[in-house]
DNA sequence: GTCTATAGTCCGATAGAC
DNA sequence: GTCTATCGGACTATAGAC
């Protein structure tokens, strides 16, 4: 045991929260944070780079599962079944907890800066994304367009899985978004 | 002839952009765009709503065209039809002025928070351009998905048609990524 | 136009673990 | 002694309130 209580980042994102709910984003301050994790404002920005970043997992281990998922699929599959596969990925991580999900989403979209952090970390994903595609050898710009068009479907997807009445499975919601995509693109093309 | 040289918006918008590349976004302070435009930043912080908005056009004046051009398509045009035409207007919006675009895209690109404002603005075209297709009858999640993965087209024809070598209209670049993602999608669903 | 709160940075001090 | 985590206080710029 030893001087300080343990897990002070885990202590900071659940105190952040659990104020962002109770009061808002916006009227909480992060000496608010800090002090019902029982530390300082200074003790928290070592942890968050800023104020927002409390509310999202590092870019790295977010994207780390679903390039996995990526590289993972047969060598010969087509650029887009693999980005589904990163998708399934996701689906998986996030599909689980649909009310945790749900409380976290509805304290992001309250905020402009929150949901302006919660674009770029899905271009950060996107970027990953192509990134892995370029290691199977999809040339570009193929490899940037599949990638950036698949996390166009995870945000309508997503979007659509939250806001549902009848409940489908969240892997389920991407898959059929994928179809209508296909067929979107290809009445375009005749 | 008034009491204040004309046109302060104008002049703050210049001023930055000239210490932007000068000294760098960072470096550059509010107050530092004001004194150059010969204004207060009380004045800057009436003509824009924070630092990162003196880069960009309100989100009105940049959607209007592109959601006029969506739906000046006749209205029997399949969905990716009416945004490509949305995207041949933001290709003649910015497309005619290489040097000029490639400046400022290199201001937003050296900040990260210029780029989600940036990814932001990208966002609500996408639900202007959604919203114009529900008007013409596309129903969800047809609508949503169609604007999102014309957004990601544009963001990488844009991005490709900034960085090439031997130079090519955007218009056309984008006409091409379009393209590319009929045959992505077309491969994935085989 | 002034005044103020908050975000975020910097340097250094301190208390324990090893 | 070194290393790591926390705290203190002073500081600037943004942004909003009065």
């Amino acid at each position: 045991m030893g001087r300080w209580e343990p897990n002070a980042e885990g202590r900071l994102r659940e105190a952040a929260m659990e104020l962002f709910l109770e009061r808002g984003y916006e009227q909480t301050t992060v000496a608010d944070i800090a002090e019902r994790a029982g530390l300082t404002s200074r003790t928290f920005f070592r942890y968050f780079a800023d104020k927002r970043e409390v509310l999202f997992v590092s870019s790295q281990a977010f994207e780390e599962p679903l390039v996995e998922a990526l590289e993972a699929t047969p060598a010969e599959a087509p650029p887009m079944a693999a980005v589904a596969a990163a998708l399934d990925a996701f689906a998986d991580l996030v599909g689980g907890n649909r009310e945790h999900t749900r409380a976290r989403q509805s304290v992001i979209d309250s905020s402009a800066e929150l949901r302006e952090r919660e674009l770029i970390k899905l271009a950060s994903l996107a970027s990953a994304l192509a990134d892995g595609l370029r290691r199977r050898g999809v040339p570009d710009p193929q490899a940037g367009l599949a990638a950036e068009t698949g996390i166009a479907v995870l945000r309508v997807a997503f979007a659509e899985w939250r806001d549902e009445a009848v409940e489908r499975p969240l892997a389920e919601v991407m898959r059929a978004s994928l179809a209508d995509l296909t067929t979107l693109t290809a009445a375009a093309a005749g």
